[in-house]
DNA sequence: AGCACGCCGACT
DNA sequence: GTCGGCGTGCTC
């Protein structure tokens, strides 16, 4: 007798927890990773479930154990070693079952994935017993079924045998979909009905130009979609409707085709390696070869043509048979990567980004599921790609921080790489110009293999950086935010015909708005923030929520009319330069002008075809850029996040500034990169200004021992959060209380080193909650045991917990604020 | 979360 | 008597 552990589909934290069901009649059927129906509660409610383990035996015998009701799947709908993924997270994130879960799932809710059964040979060699013979008839008449109408119109005893047989010898295959919305997708199409040239411009007639050259045009391609004629012709649906009455062609409609890369990118021809790149592709494929299972991290200055490397690499793992995963940072900011995999790769490419709809997500991951593709490029969540013989695992631009989840399981995806790497021996690739801390101790600590490129890959230099110290500017008299220095380089650029691009980490038009008289702030109603002013809304708008207000006429606190605006956003850079350099063609590029699906993509068209002269944007344009016009880098202020209270800030700025100066001078013409800075004396900004990354790491990894940081130590950070500040309040002093006394009892030293709060958090309240911290510093030996208790403590007896106070937990949290 | 069970007051 | 309102506790 076998059992199967079940995870059931109810998200009340109290049954997160796997149950224990015989598998009885479903022995030789029901496998880890189906879907069951089991019986659930005192009325035994039939209710949707997973399969996560089967037992041979079970130890516990104080209940009594139901048996499964049915067996959804003819198979699984993941791999074990997945599953095996997915619970390792749930244990190392201190998440729920479902939670954790879900990553590894197919998108979209799981309960509402169909199974259909397609007929495609019948052969008449073969014998077929009685059942076989009832199934492939139902199909004959039916065409494609959907698996639940199967079992409810055949009642065969045991279907998935007979569905197995079937599909073994090839007479019927199994199809995966989900369930998106009740009414799909249609599109119009154009069919050609007349085939005959001669006739088909006969009854169009001569005057009718455009028609007859839409009839050339479909003559020589049969259908085509309207959209793709109207964009290729441009023509309108009233004279398509005239050929239409005609009847030389037929508009049709057609379900769409969910196909995500819907631009034409051009193909990416293989560039030879030099000869440093060809030394870190070789000794990786050596590794490989070997099945080291080693992982890499390839440290290269801005330039030195990583992205060249991994589509190497990629090809041989395609000679090997093997699966390739490619992860980037946010995908619909670094569509140039995307365009060399694709352009290179063509067909065999799956693009996982969080543009995508739920259907294109879905077809994507059964195209991976399948073999249908083996390289997939996406964001953090393409690390969970369901390949079954995957052999590469790429992280580019390691150090970005969204490879840390901010949602449950808050995953770290370099940890989950490596771990896959254990479970199914793929080799992770980190490449950066500037590693993360924490990686590039581990690298000298022999757990990654080091590998470095030293030379830019066209040219031999990194651009030369001119460090501004701004409050010298302020004492000269220039109160503009560009410096003397930087607006003649700004117009020597321009005159001589190249591209510029201006950094500034913030969006908007002024930063806060202020009374004089007061000092009130405008702040959002929901969050304690101050809220952004956007000059092309004539709006306020809070960073946190999106919520927007009218600015204030009149201070609402004391009714003065001086009411001023502070603070410099990109908005107000673009203003600025406009006024300076009317003749220029300015774009800008930040979360505002890039929300509209495409928008992205042409003003990137632009710059690429230099149409644009100076770009003005956030840190989305420090990701992977490459236009080799580009010989000026202005960074507007350099320390805007300098200083806050996070021990990763002066990393995040050394990484930025260095990423950001690396668009300049990658083509033939030498860059130049100016730095404006009220900071000049700081070691993030001195040694990024050298980009000397090594200088910075020696500096800073002393700083982390001392101060006892990460990699020195693991983070837990415990948040406290409820509309109720009082109750917010109350319940993080108990449970800094419990947590003390635990520390004691375990004779942990140094408590009051290695527990920190409970402290209101940075930004106190956001969306209406209050929100308070908790921090812990833990040990490696004594992670686990605190991860036990605070789990306990905080997700187990989340029950009991009255007054709507809610937790996040974050173990090794990308930020501390 | 949902659901059954059971304790207690109200009402045919 | 017994119907039902809601508080309590359990779910393999």
């Amino acid at each position: 007798m076998r059992f199967a552990e079940v995870i059931v589909d109810n998200r009340a934290s109290v049954i997160d927890r796997p149950f224990t069901y015989t598998i009885n009649a479903f022995e030789d059927v029901a496998k880890e990773g189906m879907r069951v129906v089991v019986p659930f509660g005192r009325g035994n409610k039939p209710i949707k479930g997973f399969i996560i383990r089967i037992k041979e035996s079970i130890v516990n015998d104080d209940y009594l154990i139901k048996n499964i009701i049915d067996v959804i799947d003819a198979e699984p709908l993941v791999s074990k070693e997945l599953i095996d993924l997915g619970l390792w997270m749930k244990d190392k994130y201190l998440s729920h079952y479902l939670d954790a879960l879900q990553p590894i799932l197919p998108p979209g809710d799981f309960k509402e994935i169909q199974t259909y059964v397609e007929l495609i040979d019948f052969d008449k060699n073969k014998t077929y017993n009685e059942d076989e013979n009832k199934m492939f008839n139902y199909l004959k008449i039916h065409g494609i079924v959907n698996l639940e109408e199967l079992k409810n119109e055949l009642r065969i005893g045991n279907i998935n045998l007979v569905l197995k047989k079937l599909e073994d010898n090839q007479t019927i295959c199994l199809v995966f979909d989900i369930k998106t919305s009740i009414d799909k997708k249609y599109e119009k199409w154009i069919k050609i009905e007349e085939l005959d040239r001669d006739k088909g411009h006969n009854i169009i007639g001569v005057r009718s130009k455009k028609q007859l050259m839409i009839y050339d045009h479909l003559l020589s391609l049969g259908q085509i979609s309207l959209r793709d004629l109207l964009s290729s012709l441009s023509t309108t649906l009233s004279t398509l409707k005239a050929m239409e009455e005609k009847k030389v062609i037929t508009i049709f409609e057609r379900e769409a085709i969910r196909n995500p890369i819907t631009r034409n990118i051009p193909k990416y021809e293989k560039h030879l390696l030099n000869h440093q790149q060809y030394l870190v592709f070789s000794s990786i494929m050596a590794s490989v070869n070997e099945d080291k299972k080693e992982n890499f991290l390839i440290h290269g200055i801005t330039g030195s043509g990583k992205t060249e490397i991994y589509l190497q690499l990629v090809e041989e793992m395609l000679k090997l048979g093997r699966d390739t995963i490619i992860l980037v940072p946010e995908i619909s900011l670094t569509p140039q990567t995307i365009d060399r995999f694709v352009g290179r790769f063509g067909s065999e490419v799956a693009v996982l980004h969080s543009k995508l709809s739920q259907g294109e997500r879905f077809d994507q991951w059964r195209s991976i599921r399948d073999g249908d593709v083996k390289i997939v490029v996406g964001a953090r969540s393409a690390i969970f790609a369901p390949f079954s013989n995957l052999g590469l695992i790429i992280i580019d631009e390691e150090h970005e921080n969204t490879y840390k989840s901010s949602q449950n399981p808050k995953y770290d995806t370099i940890e989950v790489a490596l771990k896959r790497n254990e479970l199914e021996a793929a080799s992770v690739v980190m490449g950066t110009a500037t590693p993360s801390i924490e990686t590039y101790y581990n690298s000298l600590q022999g757990k990654y293999k080091l590998l470095e490129l030293k030379d830019r890959a066209t040219r031999g230099e990194l651009p030369k950086v001119d460090l501004v110290d701004m409050r010298l500017e302020l004492i000269n008299g220039n109160k503009s935010i560009f410096s003397f220095q930087l607006y003649n380089e700004l117009k020597k650029n321009l005159e001589n015909q190249k591209q510029t691009i201006l950094f500034l980490n913030r969006r908007g038009f002024s930063t806060f708005i202020s009374c004089r008289s007061c000092g009130y702030v405008a702040k959002c109603n929901n969050c304690e923030i101050s809220m952004t002013y956007h000059r092309n809304i004539d709006k306020l708008r809070c960073h946190y929520c999106g919520e927007t207000a009218k600015p204030p006429e009149v201070c609402p606190s004391c009714g003065s009319k001086y009411i001023k605006y502070f603070g410099i956003g990109t908005e107000r850079v673009e203003d600025q330069v406009r006024e300076l350099f009317p003749d220029a063609r300015i774009a800008r590029m930040d979360s505002d002008t890039t929300t509209e699906k495409g928008s992205l993509e042409v003003i990137l068209g632009k710059m690429k075809r230099g149409e644009i002269d100076i770009l003005i944007g956030t840190q989305m344009i420090s990701k992977g850029l490459d236009f080799p016009d580009v010989t000026l880098v202005g960074i507007i202020a350099a320390d805007t996040t300098l200083n806050l209270p996070d021990f990763r800030s002066p990393e995040k700025v050394f990484q930025l500034i260095t990423q950001v100066a690396g668009r300049s001078g990658r083509g033939n013409y030498p860059g130049k990169v100016i730095l404006q800075t009220y900071n000049p004396d700081h070691y993030s900004i001195i040694f990024s200004k050298n980009q000397d990354y090594k200088s910075f790491y020696n500096t800073e990894i002393a700083l982390r021992k001392e101060f006892l940081y990460p990699p020195f130590i693991n983070l837990i950070s415990i948040l406290i959060y409820g509309e109720n500040i009082s109750k917010v309040k109350e319940k993080s002093f108990i449970l800094y209380d419990i947590i003390k006394s635990y520390m004691i009892d375990n004779k942990m030293d140094n408590i009051n080193k290695l527990l920190i709060g409970p402290n209101p958090a940075i930004v106190e309240r956001i969306k209406k909650n209050f929100r308070w911290k908790i921090l812990i510093k833990s040990k490696d030996e004594e992670l686990e045991r605190l991860k036990t208790f605070i789990y306990r403590l905080c997700i187990e007896d989340e029950k009991k917990i009255k007054g709507g106070i809610k937790f996040s937990i974050d173990i090794n949290p990308q930020s501390i604020i």
